[in-house]
RNA sequence: GCCGGAGUGGCGGAACGGCAGACGCUAAUGCCUCAAAAGCAUUUGCCCUUCGGGGCGUGUGGGUUCGACUCCCACCUCCGGCACCA
């Protein structure tokens, strides 16, 4: 620590005896925000040290949507702490703020009102500005961003045409979600359990135009780079995994021979092959009408179609209930042994998933075997345990390991089931009727939207040109202005006809611009690197400023993003990696998913009337008594109970820690905290209190976001400078003790208390504590000359013992079998063993 | 069903295989005060106690070990994610 200045000038010990959170924060608040402190250069620019490490520290921004909420105050409390401890390392730290301003909740406020969707935006985003300045939070603002801006919006329109230029982003029918109540499509990722992400609405498919982003290309390199992360949780990961959901298997093809149709499918069991026995396909097939067309099963086909169409997306995902289908009265032929085999279209067999189609061996999956049974068709077993255990009854075998060999299978006979599924993909391919084949959950990205409040697409459609990009010098697309927002099954930008007609850009010809606007995922998947050079307009970023500050070291938000924006932005930096813009593989290094916070058990909520708004209780406790609640209520990651009497316990230890400092700084005399270690006594024990807390908190922060506990080590240190203060007053060592130990826990305590930290730090030193550089633990402090030795017999503890340090096995255990309470459990009995700990303790085993 | 995560006092939570319950809340008592608030101090897992101490305790049942909240096996409960994915 170091130190010496000038002594303080006098205002610098409040004249009043109780700790003023509101006076306090205001005043260093102001420091900040007129010294601009939490700035920081980009390379070549005044200041910028190239010597130093860097450090992006990001929290998800928020969604501006009226006033900031208590999972605001936590994720920027959280994220703040990390930021202000690796500044204090030595580290340059950029710690940007922004506002993910487009999307649908204030477009719905807008269609109500009639008000201009930007102006409660930006009401809102005033007040999320205002809040986390009195929340303290250490934001370089010169870097603030909003995606809903011309200037930010400009470069996202930038960005999807370089996906476009790479065919990365394209237009293309398909069955698509449809919310009804937002009148808009929706990616797959937000619909959820059949029902639309954001109203609850059941979504319906619907047959649509759209524009998508080609992720389903990324999917093995998203699933490989999972190996260049350092620290993600495990769940995130395997929810990311689950979602692409990779699985091997074959291509094999079925063919119709009576109409000349192949029907090819997707199999993770081609070693089952032999025991397909019927063939099914889903309600939405393109074939399906070629297949009837004309027959007897024409019109059963037809009503079955129309009837799962009607259903919803959640009803029809059930496995409960019972399979239906309807035969189609055509057989397929079945590649390895030349079988015929029967059709049916099925509503359990999905059209996004492989090709719509399967082949159905009832033995070996549950499904089949469901259908097989509810239609009364042949179930064929092809492969059995080599115990020759029995299979139970109405279920289907579906073990593949080496213990499981064919039966019924000709040729292949006795292969083992692990081993059959290379050996049978292998034979397909010989004939040139299959082949091994990946498959994926995953599907390309819908990010088209028939809603106003978003970046238009910036495409003209000519009618001799075609799909036309606005030129680079034309962007932005500016979104227009309209009189209505409601959505009418298209875009309202289509309302705006003079903006729609536009000539085309190729041919001059009279064009029309494209009415969709995009995902709002879409603005948030790229505005990490915007962060970096967020001035620049002659390009989205310079590489020079990513190269720099990629990738984020460490990220912070809920786990709700767990799969849309951490997969879309995954994705995002992959894609500009590859066209040259970025040069790193993955955004975030590492990652940290905080909890929730609840109270009295339940998610805080209006209508439940538990919301804790978090600018009520700053204006109550400071800011500083809440973040710092925050981060001590339990481990971060975890979700967390708030109770008010615990934010009580919180405001009384800052207090106590305030008053300490002005009654210690009053009491000693001003100068270096330090001054030399004393030999011995208490002072000697608050000073190596102290450096234990260094210690502590260091290692806590070290190891990822223990500030639970190491909140805990500043309340001790402050306890025993408490306990000690009384007899240390007026002797020179003992001043200095207290002095060092009082400015040690303002240091210690600074990442989450700073307006708190600093006001003690400077009172006691005249230094500012965030330019000072984080403590270092004197670890030779922390022997003593005594060591407490724990003596258990057969494992209990039964006493303790007070000896030197230094003391040898035999003196210890001499000591202990001479011990009164020790001696009682030894009595009579015979000693079998004696383990020594050296410093720690002894075991005395006996019988 | 599959994949994650978690079970410790009245509560939130601590514990490199070595003193279970740090720290905080709650509660009780005392000091200060005319009084209250604030503050300061002591106690606060359960049971028994002759007040020395003793017994029991980390979801359940086993195991490894001198020693297990911690490691291994089996199970129970709760939370989250995915789910007719071929």
């Amino acid at each position: 620590m170091r130190s010496r200045r000038p002594a303080p000038p006098v205002r610098k010990i409040a004249a009043v005896d109780r700790y003023d959170p509101r006076e306090v924060e205001a005043r260093w608040q102001a420091v900040w925000a007129e010294e601009r402190t939490w700035e920081v250069p980009n390379p070549g620019e005044e200041g910028f040290d190239p010597a130093k490490p860097k450090a992006y520290v990001l929290e998800m921004l928020p969604y501006p949507s009226g006033e900031p909420h208590i999972g605001h105050l936590k994720v920027y409390s959280v994220g703040d702490a990390i930021a202000h401890y690796r500044r204090r390392n030595g580290a340059h730290v950029i710690h940007p703020m922004g506002y993910d301003a487009f999307g649908l909740p204030a477009e719905n406020h807008a269609i109500k009102t009639g008000e201009h969707p930007r102006t409660a935006t930006e009401a809102s985003i005033e007040s999320f500005r205002k809040q986390f300045r009195e929340w303290g939070i250490s934001i370089d603002w010169s870097r603030e961003v909003s995606t809903h801006t011309p200037e930010y919006y400009r470069w996202t329109q930038w960005i999807f045409l370089q996906l476009f230029e790479k065919g990365l982003a394209y237009r293309s029918e398909a069955p698509v979600h449809w919310c009804p109540e937002d009148a808009t499509v929706l990616a797959n990722e937000q619909v959820i359990d059949g029902r639309c992400e954001r109203c609850g609405t059941p979504v319906i498919v619907r047959n649509l135009e759209q524009w998508f982003f080609r992720i389903t290309d990324y999917a093995d390199r998203l699933l490989a780079d999972f190996d260049l992360l350092e620290s993600w949780p495990e769940h995130v990961i395997t929810m990311q995994r689950n979602w692409i959901g990779r699985s091997e298997g074959a291509e094999v093809v079925f063919r119709c021979e009576e109409l000349d149709l192949d029907f090819p499918v997707f199999t993770t069991r081609p070693d089952t092959l032999f025991g397909a026995t019927f063939f099914v396909l889903a309600p939405e097939h393109q074939q399906l009408s070629k297949l009837v067309e004309g027959t007897d099963a024409e019109e059963a086909v037809r009503d079955y179609v129309n009837e799962t169409a009607r259903e919803a997306a959640e009803e029809r995902g059930s496995d409960e209930r019972p399979k239906t289908g309807v035969p189609l009265g055509r057989t397929v032929t079945n590649p390895v042994n030349g079988e015929q085999i029967p059709m049916f279209v099925a509503d359990y067999v999905l059209m996004d998933y492989g090709t719509g189609a399967l082949m159905a061996v009832p033995a070996h999956d549950q499904r089949d075997h469901d259908f097989a049974t509810a239609f009364d068709l042949p179930i064929r077993t092809v492969v059995e345990p080599a115990d020759g255990s029995e299979v139970p009854e109405g279920e289907a075998y579906t073990e593949h390991s080496e213990d499981q060999g064919l039966v019924n299978s000709g040729e292949f006979d006795g292969t083992p089931a692990s081993e059959a599924i290379t050996v049978v993909t292998e034979w397909l391919e010989a004939e040139g009727r299959g082949e091994a084949a990946v498959n994926y959950r995953l599907r390309d990205w819908l990010v088209s939207r028939q809603r106003y409040w978003g970046a238009p697409i910036p495409i003209i459609n000519c009618e001799d040109c075609g799909m036309v990009p606005v030129p680079d010098d034309q962007l932005p697309v500016k979104l227009p202005e309209v009189e209505d927002y409601a959505p009418k099954g298209k875009s309202p930008l289509a309302a705006a006809e003079d903006w729609v007609k536009t000539e085309c850009p190729k041919c001059g010809g009279s064009g029309r611009r494209e009415t969709d606007t995009m995902d709002t995922f879409v603005d948030s998947s790229w505005y990490f690197i915007r962060y970096l050079d967020p001035q620049n307009t002659e390009a989205a970023w310079s590489r020079e400023a990513a190269d720099n500050w990629m990738p984020v070291d460490q990220y912070i938000g809920g786990v709700e993003h767990a799969i849309l924006h951490l997969m879309y932005a995954r994705f995002f930096v992959k894609a500009l990696a590859d066209m040259g813009h970025l040069g790193v593989q993955e955004p975030f290094a590492n990652l940290f998913t905080q909890g929730m916070i609840t109270r009295d058990g339940a998610k805080m909520s209006k209508s439940r009337g538990n919301v804790v708004p978090p600018a009520d209780y700053v204006e109550r406790y400071g800011a500083d008594t809440l973040r710092t609640y925050i981060c001590f209520i339990g481990p971060p990651d975890r979700d967390a109970d708030w109770r008010d009497e615990g934010v009580d316990g919180v405001q009384r230890f800052l207090s106590r820690l305030w008053r300490l400092g002005r009654e210690v700084a009053e009491r000693t005399e001003f100068g270096e905290p330090g001054g030399a270690t004393p030999e011995s006594g208490d002072a000697r024990v608050l000073v190596a209190k102290a450096h234990w807390a260094i210690g502590k908190v260091t290692r806590d922060f070290e190891r990822g976001f223990q500030f639970n506990t190491a909140i805990s080590a500043v309340m001790e240190l402050v306890n025993e400078a408490y306990r000690l203060k009384d007899g240390l007053y007026g002797e020179g060592a003992g001043d200095a003790a207290l002095r060092f130990a009082t400015a040690t826990a303002a240091s210690l305590i600074w990442p989450f208390a700073p307006h708190l930290g600093a006001e003690v730090y400077e009172m006691l030193t005249g230094d500012r504590v965030w330019e000072t550089e984080w403590p270092e633990a004197d670890e030779g402090l922390l022997a003593t000359d005594t060591v407490t030795y724990v003596v258990q017999v057969n494992g209990k503890l039964r006493a303790r013992l007070e000896t030197e340090a230094d003391a040898g096995e035999e003196d210890v255990l001499e000591l202990a079998r001479g011990d009164e309470g020790v001696q009682r459990h030894l009595d009579g009995k015979e000693v079998v063993k004696e383990v020594f700990v050296p410093g720690k303790l002894v075991n005395i085993v006996v019988r």
